[in-house]
DNA sequence: AAGTGGTCTAGACCACGGT
DNA sequence: CCGTGGTCTAGACCACTTT
């Protein structure tokens, strides 16, 4: 036993483990923090410690008087982060998703070094175009690895639906737990004219996202494009 | 007394607030969580409650086996996270800062609504170029009240140096405690062309920060252009 | 060796949400 | 009303830094 690291922090990687393994639903609730203490044999005050840190993380929400429960980020918002719309009443809605082309190929290089594929694997890469209010905001590419998201290959794209991480749990039993993402700027190409409606060489704000499951193993490469005009990106810093 | 709100929550407060009086300098430490407990009437644990809460808002670091200290925030790495320069060696340095223009003016409405200013009231102005490698990267204009920065209006300006918020510190008295950053993108106007060396019209970026002492009160607020093939800004989301 | 923050325990009571 | 997480206490021991 590793008696360098704290219990609480022992504690909190066999809970992190367990909920990596589905073992709970988002909404049927951890053990108590008194049962959790029993079962480890630690005080309560250690298993608080534990339960704090996978809130810090982000991996589970507390609600006093009903009890924890398994998060699953949204990462839609993260567009809303971004990209800011003038709505007439103000309130957040989920952008239109339409799905351009859905396609089965041999994997890239870049596709095949961000997933660690062997070479000459299959990937799915999706386009995807998101609106609101039939304008058109950002313009997805999205790739998976053929393995284990073949699903996604044979079901109708109707049934995709305007959110894909959800999907993604549903159908091939894979969540996301976190995303790396890189902002830069580039100046619209044609294919950026002809999607979005802009003109060329106007500024676009390209959001490359690199989404990862429990294990840490990436599950999803995304590349966003939207025109900067829309942009604003908003942080406190301390 | 306030009843309702927890105890080690009130003693945060009361800790934040000496610290906002620059009761504690960052290099020596605050009181010993046994002192503060004793002088508090409180438990250890109820006091490291308190310290946990303003650790994790940035106000102290601590060290154990040395003590806490009052933390100043470094918001020039701000630079760094939005601009990624390819040095040679790859390690960061502090960009070189040219003052180009300092002017005590009559505040215009924008600076008047930013600090609550009666209109009249004065304001300086400082217009900012950042360098790297003689390289301009980041054109700054900065607003500050003249009170109570009066001291920057005299001095010259040899002895601004490359940072400024130490230097608010020592010649106004005036910590940041933090700042709210808001990025957009636009493309480059004849003062750009002029100060970065960009070509016309191409992408910049533009960074507007308004910088808050411990009080909540604004105290600078900046602008500031930068080429957009320099930026890059990277997070991770959960 | 003395003093600091960090870990851990055991137990009491409080505030909130659902029954 | 009961069960949940939240607050608070008091004290023991550990790990690290400085003297």
């Amino acid at each position: 036993m590793d008696d360098r690291i704290p219990r609480y922090h022992r504690l909190r990687d066999q809970l992190a483990a367990r909920i990596a393994a589905l073992e709970w639903q988002p909404h049927d609730p951890l053990p108590t923090e008194q049962e959790l203490a029993l079962a480890y044999d630690l005080a309560v005050g250690t298993v608080r410690k534990a339960v704090d840190l996978l809130e810090r993380e982000g991996l589970v929400e507390r609600f006093q008087g009903r009890g924890t429960f398994v998060r699953r980020a949204t990462f839609d918002r993260s567009l809303f982060r971004f990209f800011r719309f003038h709505a007439p009443n103000g309130e957040r809605r989920v952008p239109e998703s339409r799905i351009l082309e859905r396609v089965v190929t041999k994997a890239p290089k870049a596709v095949v070094a961000r997933f660690s594929l062997k070479s000459g694997a299959k990937a799915i890469r999706l386009a995807r175009l998101r609106l609101i209010d039939d304008t058109p905001i950002v313009a997805e590419q999205i790739w998976l690895p053929y393995e284990p998201f073949a699903a996604l290959a044979d079901c109708p794209v109707e049934e995709f639906g305007p959110l894909l991480y959800p999907f993604y749990e549903k159908r091939c039993a894979r969540v996301v737990a976190r995303a790396d993402e890189r902002l830069t700027v580039e100046t619209a190409n044609a294919t950026d004219v002809a999607a979005l409606g802009v003109p060329e060489h106007s500024p676009i704000v390209v959001i490359e996202r690199v989404a990862f499951g429990y294990d840490g193993a990436p599950l999803e490469w995304r590349l966003s494009r939207g025109a900067a005009q829309h942009f604003a990106y908003e942080i406190e810093i301390r």
